[in-house]
RNA sequence: GUCCCAGUAGCUCAGUAGGAUAGAGCAACAGCCUUCUAAGCUGUGGGUCGCAGGUUCGAAUCCUGCCUGGGACACCA
């Protein structure tokens, strides 16, 4: 618990005290404390509805609980400075900042490990997202879902879960074969012969690539075997390749894995059957039409599913029941799936499946990331999966830099449509949420610098000399920077963290422009401001490492 | 037709598990560089929170109906 959290559980304390004190109503009677930061400075720095809340069981006015409460409030014990009644009940304080100075030392102390709790109580959770078909290069979707799940997995670790990061490799069902099938396309093509590509054939320019480079390994050897020797060898090929450019192209976005985990294994491995099996003991499964059933509608589905079709084939929904059962047989307390918004379908029918293996519905958590539409020149770039035509991650990449597309693919909440515009993304400008974090970043980096060369050392700052109104705006930004991290991860909203840093950095450039901080007249103020600077620098840096965004030491 | 997500300033979006006069950024307008980076700061204007009911001390937030946009509704993956 950091400085900040503790005194606003002294505070809660306290009230709870006050209304005891004030006979208001029972122990038991007292609803939770709630406080919450005003919008409004001049509603204080925190305030409280509990009067209101009170009104029903004291049977009074919510303004006169209100002063009932405040005149047994001990202040000093809770370090309010004063305390105000207002509108139809609240309960302003205004707290003695005094506290805030104790955040510097905690802050510079702590340094990349600032912001971290224990909310998470060391929980065990998965996360599994992109998994896209090796299948073709990734695009725009795929980016959003990476840079979600990405700072998503940094802000539960930092928050005090135990995160694994997986990828599932879908390498077992019909897409594979069809990739098969146009790897052998272009390596006939590369040869020159005239070979119809299959009709759902993945038409992009990196199967074409695979061709061509086929045919500088291999010339026409490959002919020589048999067509079933071929299906195979272009299958284990064309995935092979497959899979080393997505964990490259991935790891060049900043985002790792510590497993990936192949479909096919489930195969090989047997898993399916028992997975099958265990539903059925437990009665969930039915046979009709020569059909296997799982009887989703036990748990709110709109319909049962098949499992295994007339033909003796599974659907895809069996080796994921499997998946998710292995998952859960690795003894995770968590699963996080992090989905395309065409999968949300999807979601009744696998909440039925945790259940059906006997865990709560809420031990499967999906997150939907809505879709991308691409802007460049004011116009809506169009995309198409067909014509291979959509823009890859990569070449985004090379266009407009990681820095902005991480910062922008998380910057909205996931479950809304996310409008990525490209000239602004592009420019170096004061339009740039980036820049103007990063910026921020920067211009502390200078001043340290500088503060440096003149042979400051600041390590003997006195923190309580700051008392000035963007100094202390500055330092309870600071100290709210551990709970929005908590926040962020309970309630699984990433696109906090890039709010928090916006409205960090905004405070640091108010600041700067308010206050020079290195005047060598003054070398005590010089020294507590460089305090502070440092502060705000690690708290940035650590923002921006949550979201895979790097932190500019000059711009 | 059924289900899911969304609808908040001219544009793009927040809105902290029901709270006070609904907030940012961009765009518009007016200012600030002999001083640590102007990729910055300060100020002004801008709203029927899609529409209509309901729940209560109090609703952008919860409930019902409707309208609009997107997505999903396979023995595809």
């Amino acid at each position: 618990m950091n400085v900040m959290q503790k005194m606003q559980e002294n505070l809660k304390a306290e009230i709870k005290q006050a209304v005891l004190a004030a006979e208001l109503a029972s122990e038991a009677e007292i609803p939770m404390v709630i406080l919450e930061q005003p919008k409004e400075k001049a509603h204080g720095d925190y305030a409280t509805n509990i009067a209101m809340q009170l009104a029903k069981v004291a049977k009074k006015a919510p303004r006169q609980i209100a002063e009932d409460i405040v005149a047994q409030l001990d202040k000093s014990k809770a370090s309010i400075k004063s305390v105000d009644i207002a509108g139809p009940g609240f309960i302003n304080f205004f707290m003695d900042n005094q506290y805030l100075s104790n955040l510097i030392p905690t802050i510079l102390e702590q340094d990349e490990a600032y912001g971290a709790s224990n909310t998470g109580k060391a929980e065990k959770v998965q996360v599994e997202f992109v998994s896209a078909n090796p299948t073709g290069d990734l695009h725009l979707g795929h980016a959003r879902g990476a840079s979600v799940g990405d700072a998503l997995c940094n802000i539960l670790d930092k928050a005090g879960y135990e995160v694994q990061r997986e990828y599932y490799i879908n390498d077992a069902g019909n897409q594979i074969n069809n990739l098969a099938l146009s790897v052998q396309a272009r390596y006939m093509q590369a040869l020159g012969k005239d070979f119809p590509m299959p009709e759902d054939g993945y038409h992009g320019a990196d199967i074409i690539g695979i061709g061509e480079t086929l045919v500088k390994e291999h010339g026409e050897a490959l002919l020589e075997k048999t067509e079933e020797e071929q299906q195979s060898f272009f299958r284990e090929y064309g995935l092979k390749i497959e899979l080393d450019k997505l964990a490259k192209d991935l790891a060049q976005f900043r985002v790792t894995f510590d497993n990936w985990f192949s479909e096919t294994s489930l195969y090989e491995e047997h898993k399916i059957v028992p997975a099958i099996e265990l539903l059925k003991e437990k009665g969930y499964i039915y046979e009709q039409d020569g059909a296997t059933w799982f009887r989703t509608t036990d748990f709110g589905d709109d319909k049962d599913r098949v499992l295994i079709k007339q033909d003796g084939s599974y659907t895809y929904l069996s080796p994921d029941i499997a998946y998710h059962k292995n998952k859960l047989d690795r003894g995770f307390d968590k699963l996080i799936n992090i989905w395309g918004a065409d999968h949300h379908g999807y979601i009744p029918r696998m909440h039925a499946a945790i259940q059906a293996l006997g865990y709560d519905a809420d031990t499967l958590g999906v997150e939907i990331i809505q879709m991308v539409n691409l802007f460049e020149n004011g116009e809506r770039v169009k995309m198409s999966k067909r014509t291979g035509k959509a823009v890859t991650l990569r070449e985004l990449m090379e266009e407009v830099g990681i820095d902005a597309m991480r910062y922008f693919f998380v910057m909205r909440s996931a479950d809304s449509h996310l409008d990525f515009d490209m000239d602004l993304a592009k420019s170096q400008s004061n339009d740039n949420p980036v820049y103007y974090v990063q910026y921020a970043h920067a211009r502390i980096c200078t001043m340290l610098k500088q503060a440096d060369e003149k042979g400051i050392d600041y390590t003997d700052y006195n923190a309580s000399i700051l008392q000035s109104e963007k100094a202390e705006d500055l330092l309870k930004k600071l100290g709210e920077f551990t709970q929005v991290v908590a926040d962020a991860a309970e309630n699984r909203t990433p696109h906090r963290i890039t709010q928090y840093i916006f409205d960090l950095a905004a405070n640091l450039h108010s600041f700067y422009n308010a206050e020079k901080v290195i005047n060598e007249d003054d070398l005590d103020a010089t020294k507590a401001r460089l305090a502070l600077m440092q502060a705000v620098r690690i708290t940035l840096a650590n923002g921006m490492k949550l979201i895979g965004v790097q932190a500019p030491t000059s711009m």
